[in-house]
DNA sequence: TTGACATGTCGAAACATTCCGATATATCAA
DNA sequence: TTGATATATCGGAATGTTTCGACATGTCAA
C-alpha cells in the first residue's frame, strides 16, 4: 500500500479513452493548431500554413481531432473554420506550456 | 487572425518534445502506473499487478517513463521501486481525472 | 456552363508501437 | 555453490500511425 489520500482510481475503460484522447493530441503539429484554435477559429489553410504542411495533411489532422470531440468545423463558403469544442483542452494546454513554454 | 490575447505560441522544437511526453504518457497501463504512482511508490510486480501484465512488460513501460523523465527507478534489495521524478505529471493527470474520472 | 480555389477522401508505402516468448542479470536464502 | 525470485533486455510478429500523391467534392465568379 502506499500513502493516505487513495483518490479513486479511475477503471482501465476510461483509461483507455482518455490514452486515445493524450494519442491524438501527442503530434506537434496538431498541438500546434491547439494551440492556435485556443485563441481563435482558422481556416484549414491558415493551420496547415502555419505547420508548413499541405492543407490536405492538416485537413486530416483536423479528422483526427474532431473524431475525439476536440474541435468543430463550421463552413463558411469555400473555406471551413475549426473551433475548439472540449474546454478541456485549454486546462491541458497549460500544464503543457507550463512544462515546455518558454520561460 | 485571431482575437486578442495572442500569448507566445510554443516553437515546433518544443511542442515535438511534448508530443513525445504525450505519446509516452498515451497508454493505459502507463496512465494507471502513473496515477498509483502519484500517490506512493511501487515495485514493477505491484505495479503489474494492478495493471494485470506480466511483470516484464511492465518493466518495459516504466522504462519508457523513465527515457522521458516521467520516473526514476530506486533499487531496493531484489526489488525496484519506481517514483514520480516529473512534477507536472500531477497537474495533467488532474486535467485528465477532471474529464476521464468518475463523477 | 467553365475554371479556379478550398477541403476532404482513398490507398499504399514508410515508419513506429505493442506485445510476447526467450533469455539475461542481479539479489537473496540455504 | 544451487535454486528461487524480481527486473531487465532482446528479437520478431502483429498492429497502428504518418505521410504522400491522386483524385473527389463543394463553392464561387464569370
Amino acid at each position: 500500500m502506499a500513502t493516505a489520500s487513495n483518490h479513486q482510481l479511475i477503471d482501465l475503460a476510461a483509461l483507455s479513452a482518455a490514452a486515445e484522447c493524450l494519442k491524438t493530441l501527442a503530434h506537434p503539429h496538431r498541438l500546434r493548431m491547439v494551440q492556435m484554435l485556443l485563441g481563435g477559429r482558422y481556416t484549414v489553410g491558415e493551420l496547415a500554413e502555419a505547420c508548413e504542411i499541405p492543407s490536405h495533411m492538416a485537413s486530416e489532422h483536423l479528422r483526427l481531432m474532431q473524431r475525439c470531440g476536440f474541435l468543430t468545423p463550421n463552413r463558411q463558403g469555400r473555406c471551413t473554420y475549426y473551433e475548439v469544442a472540449e474546454p478541456h483542452l485549454a486546462s491541458i494546454m497549460k500544464c503543457i506550456e507550463s512544462r515546455f513554454g518558454p520561460g
